[in-house]
DNA sequence: ATGAGTAATCAACATTCGTTGATCAGTAGA
DNA sequence: TCTACTGATCAACGAATGTTGATTACTCAT
């Protein structure tokens, strides 16, 4: 459990690589499309009308920031949504919008 | 106020630009200094202890997604968090924490 | 064993992003 | 007006990221 309003320096790496898998259109579509459960790549790859290489690219990159997690079955991979990642984020985000400024608490420049 | 479970288009960008935004840790360093309350570049300047120049491309970055707004005041800038583009990005979060997947709602390559 | 299907990885290339130092514009004070 | 100060913008460069097509590894069916 976080404690202090202050981010942390890890909280801070958490965040970075979080918010830095989700900023890219492609990206968000794939988690959009696994919200409503698992995926095989061949289904995403349907979906999104986009080459392989390329859709697999960016799984790796969900997957590495921990946003995603995959099944293998057969000669099929599963994707889904890792809840405990969102969660991260949410707090992460929350921690932003944390403390109100104190009141005088705005810098003076002389 | 969004209905859909689903993102629209200009949500996935707003999603977009904001994780854009946040995805460095500069970037979320200066958010964290700004959340106590505004503060001009010189301080910020200080605080972080980095170059004029390239606190600024990184404040231009942070306004033109919307997340801080400026003010100035005699020779002075003062920059500030931008709540409602904090709670637009909680709603893009939690859009994508939203549903829970349906029953046997996995698909099943053949 | 062979052939077809699925998905990761690689190399090459293009694009975008971040850094640095210099310049420019605006403000305040002498 | 002249000077000092704050902060935005620009150009140049290097680093990181994204795209494409080809190759590789693995599984399944015949």
């Amino acid at each position: 459990m976080m404690t202090s309003m202050t981010m942390t320096i890890k909280r801070r790496d958490t965040g970075v690589s979080l918010f830095h898998a989700l900023s890219d259109d492609t990206r968000l579509e794939i988690m959009e499309r696994l919200k409503d459960g698992e995926r095989c790549v061949c289904d995403l790859t349907e979906a999104l009308k986009t080459g392989q290489s390329r859709l697999s690219f960016h799984l790796k990159v969900l997957k590495d920031a921990g946003l995603i997690t995959d099944r293998p079955e057969g000669r099929w991979i599963y994707y889904s949504l890792n809840r405990e990642a969102l969660e991260e984020l949410e707090a992460v985000v929350q921690s932003l919008q944390g403390s109100r400024p104190r009141v005088g608490s705005s810098s003076r420049c002389r």
